[in-house]
DNA sequence: GTCTTAATACTCGGATATTACTTGTCCGAGTATTAGAGG
DNA sequence: CCTCTAATACTCGGACAAGTAATATCCGAGTATTAAGAC
């Protein structure tokens, strides 16, 4: 039970690109000197963001990456599922099958009880982090930042930022 | 994101043992035989739970596993975290404060929203395990097994079961 | 001066090593049985 | 025949390899710029 690395990089990348105005993004060594976290490691979480449709690219020379759609419409879980891949995290081999006592094939007609409990559970998980959107994470930060900071963040943005149509 | 394969070993082992009266139990051996799976790995986790206080256990020749506790007090929660460790899954390793615009230490008093988040989605994934004992399993096992398969399973138990003071 | 064209510089994208962890396995520590010898 | 003792057989406990996925990195594919050359 361990959430990669690179969902915390990919979220925090998506909250910074959130904070540009639409038509514009990042290049992603830009993305990666922000936090200080390995250039081409960083590449590859955006590469996974892109694959998922969450960012639009563009290559060439002034190329970089922007958000696909409005910052309102991306939550957590959707970066989530573009690092780490949508399948369950139990997984269940059904060994209730085996072994002298093993589960008729009628008996598992139904899902198993434990898989139930645990798939109910990341339900509960899965909709907890369909709540959050970049949106509120935006909002919860900026609240937490004296104003001067927020100066600094947004000069830093207008220097490094591209226009991508 | 993954749970390991052994959590899902020691909860059908947990809810195997749940069956049996008070103060008998089985051994490592016949917990694995049951499932067919790998005897060494099953007694891995069956010493994960002991270790975790969920099993008492007995050596010598007459050695096995039984509950440390009654059924309806063992939780899924409590099974997976005695296998897994109980450290939370999203790990923040702050890159807020890293970089050109890092984040100043007093901004740093409040958890990361990001973190915040992952954590609330955590919290809502461990207390729909906390509210799943292993009662409520063997019932949901009960209820979708003929009853010729749970005569099996008894007689099974009655003669693998071993008596653990 | 203007248009075409080819070279160029800079970006993303996928394939490639390295490390950490899960999975699977082994041998030593510990205890109830039990066989045997002595009383 | 009973009791004590020591050997024994069987269990759990922690230390030890092998396989797999996450981490970190590199080089090739693709595009806007741009500079040169022809008209």
């Amino acid at each position: 039970m361990q959430i990669s690395k690179g969902v915390e990089w990919a979220a925090h990348a998506a909250v910074l690109l959130s904070a540009l105005p639409t038509g514009r993004g990042l290049k992603a060594e830009a993305l990666a000197r922000y936090h200080s976290v390995p250039g081409p490691y960083m590449a590859k979480q955006m590469q996974a963001l892109s694959k998922a449709g969450i960012v639009q690219t563009a290559r060439g020379k002034h190329g970089g990456y922007r958000l696909a759609r409005p910052a309102g419409e991306i939550t957590l879980w959707d970066i989530m599922t573009a690092i780490e891949g949508s399948k369950s995290a139990f997984t269940c081999t059904e060994i209730r099958q085996n072994g002298p006592c093993g589960a008729t094939p009628e008996q598992c007609r139904k899902k198993c009880a434990i898989a139930a409990a645990f798939h109910a559970a990341e339900v509960a998980f899965r909709e907890s982090l369909q709540a959050i959107s970049l949106v509120e994470i935006a909002a919860g930060v900026a609240a937490d930042s004296p104003r001067k900071h927020l100066r600094n963040v947004g000069a830093w943005l207008e220097k490094e930022a591209v226009a991508i149509g």
